[in-house]
DNA sequence: ATTACTAGCCAACGAGTAT
DNA sequence: TATACTCGTTGGCTAGTAA
């Protein structure tokens, strides 16, 4: 089934803005582009323009600042996680890039996965769902730039969802896990189900992998993403 | 730039039913679907996903035959081609997948390639836009279909333009080409600019690619399609 | 049950224009 | 030059209904 409907409504000429200016994008810049230019590379008025970019910035897709007269413009996050949702809907319809494979440097503390892995209801979950009574330890993986893109894909697939639950204190979130290989060792990678993008990649398994392969921080690892999820 | 324009106009709830008609297919055989189905699919009503479904027949998007009373519906090669090129231009916009890998198996006599090296004006524009003075004559690879959205995916992109021309008797057509490496030998695959999908790679080279690496029918070989194009 | 026509309505367009 | 308002128009929606 197409997860149509769990994404933010977009008309189709702000898509096009949407990805004409991503196209000019230049990292976190803002960069120039008018309402008449932005009109003519979508082929709408520019008045049209203006309104589509109203809106884009009130549905926090893009973000605006005026730039002496005119207005530099950029993604948001959210513009950005958009696009790429769109895309990895595309490519689980289409079945393009169902192996995927990622480079990412042995790091420590840099997440909160320890944290999911000490919890009993997330324990059973990953158990249940992904077939791995997880180490209670993550392996923290920081990913290089010319990666980001590939992982932001990654994260923008449908995933395995983990429930999150309620405890006395406070509730614990959803969250979205990716079988994986290391070495040959099943893994799965784990995600806030809710959350902004971040260079790091959180393992889990059922072996203790630093001790398993003798990594040490700064080593380079490769994750291989296997077919489906 | 974004290349918006030059594909079929599909509104954003046309654009909808293909992606919901495309997770449905099977294949070449169509596949039952009532426009109340689609309707609650693309979140439109009955008579909505009627009008959508008309209208994308008639653009040559979709087929339709009746099945007793309601109608059997699958996406026509141009359909797509169509998603193909919306998913290829959100991986160029986004830095998606620069490189990819196709494994193809070596076969004689599947395509015109030959025809394109040996015609002067083509040459003329793969050494100066390649930088390859081709071998008069190609590499010829059958691509299984577990690659196959893989090529379509690749066929979808920009890729180096190469001009047809005309001649006493009659016109050529433009060609699409792009880099590639074939155990470190610089090649290029081409295909005719406007062509249905064939699940076949042509590969030129300035080497005999067949003596060079003692090439058989029946060998199978690995092409890496590096950075941009 | 289907598909798809017609009627009526409304969101979103371009044009004109103020700032 | 910009941005973005108002206004008149219209493409495309839903609802009703014929076949």
């Amino acid at each position: 089934m197409v997860s149509l409907g769990n994404k933010a409504n977009v008309s189709h000429d702000e898509y096009n803005a949407l990805k004409a200016i991503c196209a000019s994008r230049n990292g976190d810049n803002f960069i120039r582009m008018s309402s008449s230019e932005l009109g003519n590379l979508i082929s709408v008025s520019q008045q049209a323009a203006s309104r589509i970019l109203i809106g884009l910035e009130k549905s926090g897709l893009i973000e605006r600042k005026a730039m002496g007269r005119s207005h530099g413009v950029n993604l948001t996050e959210s513009g950005l996680a958009f696009l790429y949702s769109e895309m990895a809907e595309l490519s689980n319809i289409l079945g393009v890039n169902e192996d995927t494979t990622i480079k990412g440097i042995v790091s420590s503390g840099l997440g909160e996965g320890r944290y999911y892995v000490s919890k009993k209801p997330y324990v059973i979950e990953f158990t249940e769902k992904l077939g791995i009574v997880p180490y209670p330890g993550t392996l923290n993986l920081k990913i290089p730039p010319e990666w980001e893109s590939t992982l932001r894909m990654l994260q923008a697939r449908e995933g395995i969802l983990i429930n999150g639950f309620e405890s006395d204190d406070r509730s614990y979130g959803d969250v979205k896990a990716f079988k994986c290989l290391l070495k040959d060792t099943p893994c799965a990678a784990i995600f806030p189900y809710r959350s902004v993008y971040r260079d790091v990649l959180e393992i889990i398994s059922q072996d203790f992998l630093r001790e398993k392969f003798h990594l040490q921080d700064g080593d380079e690892v490769v994750v291989h993403f296997t077919s489906k999820n």
